[in-house]
DNA sequence: GTATAAGAGGACAAAAAAGATCCACAAGGT
DNA sequence: ACCTTGTGGATCTTTTTTGTCCTCTTATAC
């Protein structure tokens, strides 16, 4: 239950790797895949991903690549699982058969949205350059 | 990301069935499931993880059935999900490729870790006797 | 002791999600 | 023009989730 997708995984991986390039440096998919050890289709999709969020820019062609969009410093752990995994979200919510749309009669729901808060909370908590520096 | 799945759902669901039943009533499957709009066959699947975990006791034949082990006060939340999911394991960890096993040279471990006290940490704090009582 | 009424367990099937690859295309550099 | 690199879409495979079925066991009732 609970648990972060591979695809997750391969983007803090990659994202690390571009946290970890001097400034300004760009990098290619199959050079990060390679170093990051994730397989270079999957993340180039992954970097489309986190270009249309805005945490990465990207250029083509000859000397074209990846580089962060902002200093590691200001994109959190949140924005970049999020970035793939969508919005965190720990219910979807039960009782009766109905879709639960907002509480009403559902008395799980208020701990799910504390879960989710807590969560949420912690992993906007967390930079990418404190995770780079190992 | 972090989704409870429909067997979660159904468990909680189920367990709240049985938590508003009289003391000492038991339930049949089909009973339960209609109640709570649950696939019978699926459920019956929930239940035996229940059983088998000790948080609800069964029994056959005719006037047979289902009811919880323990009063519904003593049975926490966390229980009743990690019954039909599992541990709640939100990272499987990455860096390198290695299977992480352990913190060893993974920056982001801790950060799941502390993840996951907080959601054991809110689930525990939950009895399915609050739940039931609406 | 035979019929009946449950749950238990295993095998299996369908559907959805995750994981991964490929290709034709667009954009930028030489 | 030609090469280089990302983009977007389609597609394919594998795994997980969700759900069903069938046979067996246990228990009660007559």
């Amino acid at each position: 239950m609970m648990e972060l997708t591979r695809k997750g995984e391969y983007a803090i991986r990659g994202i690390l790797y571009l946290a970890r390039q001097p400034r300004g440096q760009v990098s290619l998919v199959g050079e990060i895949a390679e170093a990051s050890e994730v397989p270079k289709t999957f993340l180039a999709k992954i970097l489309q991903n986190f270009v249309k969020v805005g945490l990465v820019s990207s250029s083509r062609g000859t000397g074209g690549g990846f580089m962060l969009a902002r200093p590691a410093e200001q994109i959190t752990l949140r924005e970049v699982v999020e970035a793939v995994e969508g919005p965190i979200m720990p219910n979807r919510c039960l009782i009766g058969a109905g879709t639960c749309e907002r509480d009403v009669s559902c008395p799980v729901h208020p701990v799910w949205e504390k879960v989710r808060r807590e969560i949420v909370a912690i992993l906007d908590g967390v930079t990418i350059a404190e995770l780079a520096r190992d």
